[in-house]
DNA sequence: CACACTTTTTTCGAGGCTCGAAAAAAGTCT
DNA sequence: AGACTTTTTTCGAGCCTCGAAAAAAGTGTG
């Protein structure tokens, strides 16, 4: 904010732009990012020739061919030798982490299916070492240099995605991944979000809907919401933030998973959904999970006959119903997607859903609400993570030039703005 | 974002700090500067004596005789006599107007007492046009240009901040104010939500206290919130946003002035708060207004003796904690000023709002939680007003440099991020 | 097959901006 | 009066972007 613009500032801007450009276009010519970027030709011409030079990318001549008279545009992209990338995926009882080359291509991956809930803290951690580990020793990467690590958690990260502040998936708490990772490896690593990374990927898959403003609401177990604002990511003051599962449905009402009562979880999760269609007391303890098959057989026998399992995914649909009216009471409507498990079974929560939003601030204009459903919740997280690690590379790493990238003060640097 | 960074943008942008550091300074030196931005001597040099030469910035010889050796710095401060700016504040039964120089000193003022909810929609207008008609042809301003006109309404505006949208005050809406008053004038002219307003002139009076992230909650008839994350005013996606009074505190609860049922405003806006002390239904029909002196009495009756008016204060307290619990779930704790006149009884309502928010998310960090009340609302609101304009001069006018201030398309260039 | 035409990309000199170093300025201290 | 200290200005160097012109690499046509 305060801070004044250097020289090299400057080219440290237009440099990003020239990869990111090249990064979303994919193929892009040098006219084409002149155009898209506003900066002239001669600028674009000295970047990307630099750029090539360092290594960052490569000239690719099209297959289509040209149609046009005149020379032929000669295609950008990012050169797949330049770098690695490590992503890491926590969640309930899975621990699974994947490499990339700077292209975004798959190299190798592995999974791995461990007791979470009862591991030892220290154990957690070694999980998540040793796979790390054995993705850096992996004989794919031939050389390259793994430049970014993504470790993205199930639960509440501080606001520097550093530390693992809490998370269903375990009882330990504060576990500041980034520094003991960073301190073994010596290679920079954030940890994220999962629902941030869900959010991250619908906007490369479909940056027509999903562009500076929308929502991402994870229908799982519990519930979680990756929310993108005026182009950037939302998160909290203090840590990743934005636990909508965790704003209150009704004061003193249904018992939560996270100890308090009337979260809106306490109402949408699936251990919510399970404890209202099995007719227990909304203040019993939650189940600590539930298979994926029983919400299945829930969610038909909803479909089939009018009964307490639809009535469970109408009270489900309500509470997102209201929470998201207060939300948009806050922030005004924009595109939502819904992901995950209880996704599929919109089409028992969405009228509810639908008619509680109605009687809300957020009905004002209920017509400029969309929703979409996106079943496939690992898939949008693998995406997401490799999103989020390459680009890191594109900003803070490349973009600084081939100086920057010795000094290892670099590990830390902000963002450019 | 996609856009590139020419040259001419990087002295703009430099331009800016300066002028930003010298109006949140106050008599800044050349060094000074240069240690708050990080540039050059010899940058701020060039830069500052510019920006005297355009009349911008004056020298000022510092009374304080330097009790330091060497040669005495030269304070910067900006030039009285520069510019002007005006601002229009519309409120319930009340038209105000400032006359403002560039260093935010007052020229002249004029009050009208009208009645909105009664008035035409072109009178309403009319009357707007008038009061700034007479300050622009005040003889105050001594031929000084006004560069600038700040309308604050109560009242929701759009994103662009042209019209306003829908306002507790009249039954007009979608008025195009910005649109009207440039047309008329042809000087740039914004709407604004007065709670955004006075958020704003938080940041200006207590810096330490309200800096990136804070909150605003306005206590009035209705329940009104400024929002500041990451170091800006937070809106919403297509409105001014953030009617935190509207959240849902009870689904199909009491009835609020907007209709609908459950708001937040309808357990602790004025009316609501009066028809709980007076003991009717809370779904009978809001009154329209109540006097000061009136909310005082009910005040101190819940002071002296346990009864229903003190009951309606913790009523009042609760709904704003489960509030500011679901609002922390999203963002984290912050710090929270009340404003206006509910303000002046937090002593009834804060013991049932801290016990509220302790059982909700934000509960987590309740020691991190820090309120503050302000009663003056209505100097809150000139102050905020005040320095929105100034500084869109600042930014928009004069860090482009004298050559952009002719073109007249610059009425509506974008700021600088 | 040579030559005109079109479009993309590179080259080159000009102009702006910031920087570091040195000089100038404007005081205090002895 | 002269030494000393600190602030501010001056000046040449080094980058960066720009526009114009040149070069490159195709297609279309006789």
């Amino acid at each position: 904010m305060t801070v004044g613009m250097r020289h090299d500032d400057l080219r440290r801007r237009n440099r990003a732009m020239v990869i990111a450009a090249t990064r979303r276009g994919g193929q892009a010519s040098r006219t084409e990012i002149a155009a898209i970027t506003g900066l002239s030709h001669s600028t674009i011409s000295a970047i990307s020739s630099d750029l090539i030079a360092e290594g960052i990318l490569t000239e690719t001549r099209q297959e289509a061919p040209a149609l046009k008279r005149g020379r032929p545009q000669i295609g950008l992209a990012l050169d797949p030798q330049a770098a690695c990338a490590v992503t890491l995926m926590l969640s309930l009882n899975s621990l699974s982490a994947v490499s990339l080359d700077y292209a975004g291509n798959l190299l190798e991956e592995e999974h791995r299916r461990l007791d979470t809930r009862a591991l030892p803290r220290g154990e957690l951690i070694c999980e998540c070492m040793d796979i790390l580990r054995r993705r850096l020793e992996h004989p794919a990467h031939a050389g390259r240099h793994v430049l970014r690590i993504v470790l993205a958690v199930q639960g509440i990260t501080d606001a520097e995605a550093r530390s693992m502040l809490w998370s269903p998936i375990t009882p330990h708490t504060d576990i500041p991944f980034a520094d003991l990772l960073e301190a073994r490896f010596s290679i920079p690593v954030t940890v994220e979000n999962d629902c941030n990374m869900m959010a991250e990927a619908l906007r490369w898959r479909d940056p027509e809907r999903y562009r500076d403003d929308f929502i991402a609401i994870l229908l799982s177990h519990g519930i979680g919401m990756g929310l993108v604002l005026k182009g950037s990511m939302f998160t909290g003051t203090h840590s990743s933030g934005v636990e909508f599962g965790h704003m209150v449905h009704r004061p003193d009402g249904a018992l939560c998973r996270c100890g308090r009562r009337g979260c809106i979880e306490a109402y949408a999760g699936s251990y919510a959904i399970w404890r209202n269609a099995a007719g227990h007391d909304e203040n019993e303890e939650p189940r600590g999970d539930i298979e994926e098959t029983e919400m299945q057989a829930l969610a038909q026998a909803a479909r089939d006959h009018d009964g307490p399992e639809r009535r469970a995914f109408r009270i489900a649909g309500e509470a997102l119903g209201f929470g998201l009216g207060s939300l948009f009471a806050l922030i005004d409507p924009a595109p939502v997607a819904m992901v995950g498990l209880n996704a599929a079974a919109f089409d028992l929560i969405g009228p509810a859903l639908h008619e509680a939003i109605a009687r809300t601030a957020g009905g004002h204009h209920s017509g400029s609400i969309t929703f979409d459903t996106q079943p496939d919740q690992v898939a949008l997280l693998r995406e997401g993570c490799a999103m989020r690690a390459l680009t890191f590379i594109d900003h803070r790493i490349f973009a600084a030039g081939r100086a920057a990238q010795d000094e290892p003060a670099s590990l830390h640097s902000s963002l450019i703005a």
